[in-house]
DNA sequence: GCCGTTTTCGGCCCGACTGTTTTCAGTCG
């Protein structure tokens, strides 16, 4: 049996399935393949045990042959099937699904009458001007797959939700500025829904009246705006600088409530959602909800949560909106309470002067009162991590001097003296027992030794949980989000044995890391290991990242309950001593 | 290929925009 993770089986899937639309297979068993790829990733369990157990059939959306299609990738490694189909198309066909306005369609004929098999071909012919001559194509389309095809080698990647909330923040003021012209205006799409990777961005208007024309002609003028996409009646793209694309929508007021779920998505939630509309006799789209017989649409439906209500549904946030699961849970009132940024009571990880912080105790101190926070613990490098100005224990007990100075002037707010220790590459902490024994907290961390095994990597974080003194491990995968891959870390054991020894998992909440992400916290949770939302603030602003460490708390299910920073300074002084 | 309080067949979400057509196909979200 190969050792495979949900996510690699879910992978070749995924390129079956779009090898099979570029061969022009039914659209509907593409669809079944897509679903199962989702499916099997969405479990909480490892879907090498689910295998083994031969209960594949148990999730929904993986019936008799896409089972098989499982077990054989399991068993040999790859599919008969997916071989097959490589040997028919070549390499290269299914990147070019990634151009935007080239679908399977499209790639079928370039493939099969002009020979394309790759980006590169591509690029020649298009610039050769064979690709016109295709029925169905125009000068037209080839000048826009070309100028798509080099944007997609210039840009292919997504942007974090911290860039993304940027760009956001400028679109909102440019349009605060000209607020007569709107009723409405909101943000839809994964920025709302909070994912850690955004394509791109959606904002939804409701024009005043006789406004529209110039609040299109406001949009069109987004200074930001490097080419207007696309313009039609109700919808207009722009792209910005590096590809990047923000969608407007203009609806009528009474569509409101509509539009925001319908743009909100994500589209798996939605094609259910609207399959229970359509079992209930009506047709739901971002107008409103229709009667099927009558074409009359129901009018008592004033905001989203009127239309989960209408559908038997219980409110889902849209952090949960993903069909992955939350639809059942919903109509069975089984959501969870999801944990809220108002329930954080104090930050646990952040960093000082006294290593590689910009800010002083007092000033990090000042920033978290006025966040409205009890508590900080101040948690610097430990000595190995020179790059950072790691602490020696001497540095360590001055800062222990200056944090009880501090703590004189605030009695009122708890500072805790704790530490980052690093998790060498020999399984030792950076400090001994003794040292570790007399600060209030303890973060674990790898910074170094990346390219050791994933079974030394699984060993060194073992290791430090076992020790009574570490109570936090610190961004446990250690990617950062675009720029390195996680080291290779098995975290389903990790999180196994942070249940078995009580250590909480951190979700780091910088834009850069998001480390858990919402799969494994929800992992975490189900496993019943504590987490910690710090943001490793290395400046006062920083501390402000913690909405960002939030956002995938509730993405992953979690409640106040499974957060241990929620609680107030006592409890949480009380669960560290335990 | 999956699914079932219309259950073993016959469905499978819905609409906007563009470019190519002359009523629509392809793509996207």
């Amino acid at each position: 049996m190969e050792d495979l993770t949900a996510k690699e089986v879910a992978a070749m899937l995924n390129e079956l399935a779009d090898l099979m639309e570029i061969k022009g297979d039914n659209p509907f068993r593409i669809r079944a393949y897509q679903n199962a790829a989702r499916a099997i990733t969405g479990q909480s369990e490892k879907l090498i045990d689910i295998v083994k157990d031969g209960r594949l059939q148990d999730i929904k959306g993986v019936g008799e042959g896409l089972a098989g299609i499982i077990t054989e990738i399991f068993e040999t490694g790859t599919s008969s099937q997916l071989e097959e189909l490589k040997r028919e198309l070549p390499a290269g066909i299914s990147e070019l699904l990634n151009i935007p306005g080239l679908g399977p369609k499209r790639a079928h004929q370039l493939y099969y009458e002009l020979e394309i098999n790759n980006i590169d071909d591509l690029k020649l012919a298009l610039k050769e001007n064979q690709v016109q001559t295709l029925k169905g194509f125009g000068p037209k389309t080839e000048n826009n797959l070309l100028e798509a095809l080099l944007e997609y080698e210039n840009y292919q990647g997504l942007m974090t939700i911290g860039r993304a909330d940027k760009l956001a923040k400028r679109l909102e003021e440019y349009f605060k500025e000209s607020d007569g012209l709107w009723k409405q205006m909101s943000f839809a799409g994964s920025l709302r829904r909070r994912k850690e990777l955004v394509k791109d961005i959606d904002m939804i208007f409701v024009p005043a009246e006789d406004k529209l024309e110039e609040l299109k002609d406001t949009i069109k003028n987004y200074p930001e705006s490097e080419k207007i996409e696309l313009a039609g009646d109700t919808k207009i793209t722009l792209q910005l600088e590096n590809g990047i694309k923000v969608d407007f929508r203009l609806l009528e007021e009474e569509s409101y409530p509509f539009a925001q779920q319908h743009f909100t998505g994500s589209k798996e939630h939605n094609v259910v959602i609207r399959r229970i509309a359509k079992e209930a006799g009506y047709i739901s789209n971002e107008y409103g909800l229709f009667d099927r017989e009558t074409d009359e649409k129901v009018t008592r439906i004033n905001t989203e949560a009127d239309l989960y209500e209408f559908l038997g549904l219980s409110y889902i946030i849209p952090e949960l909106r993903e069909d992955k699961g939350e639809i059942e849970a919903a109509s069975e009132n089984k959501l969870p309470e999801s944990v809220e940024l108002a329930d954080i009571k104090g930050e646990l990880h952040l960093h000082t002067r006294y290593s590689d912080g910009a800010c002083t105790i007092e000033e990090m101190v000042e920033a978290a009162i006025a966040q409205g926070y009890e508590y900080i613990a101040v948690t610097d490098h430990s000595e190995s991590l020179r790059i950072a100005s790691g602490l020696t224990v001497e540095d360590l007990e001055e800062q222990a001097k200056e944090i009880a100075e501090v703590q004189k002037k605030y009695p009122d707010f708890k500072i805790l003296s704790g530490i980052e220790v690093d998790i060498l590459s020999d399984n030792n902490l950076d400090f001994s027992d003794e040292v570790l024994e007399k600060l209030d907290l303890v973060i674990g961390s790898i910074h170094s030794g990346f390219t050791q095994s994933e079974a030394e990597i699984n060993e060194r974080i073992i290791t430090a949980m076992e020790n009574p003194n570490v109570d936090i491990i610190a961004h446990p995968r250690g990617r950062l989000l675009g720029k390195r891959e996680a080291y290779p870390v098995d975290m389903d054991k990790i999180i196994k044995e942070a249940a078995r020894t009580g250590t909480a998992l951190e979700i780091n909440a910088s834009p850069s890391r998001l480390d858990l992400d919402d799969h494994y916290a929800k992992k975490a949770k189900e496993a019943d290991v504590k987490i910690s939302i710090n943001t490793d603030a290395h400046h006062t602003r920083e501390l402000k990242d913690m909405e960002l460490g939030v956002s995938v708390a509730r993405r992953g299910w979690l409640e106040k309950d499974d957060i241990i920073n929620t609680m107030n300074s006592d409890q949480l002084i009380d669960y560290l001593n335990k």
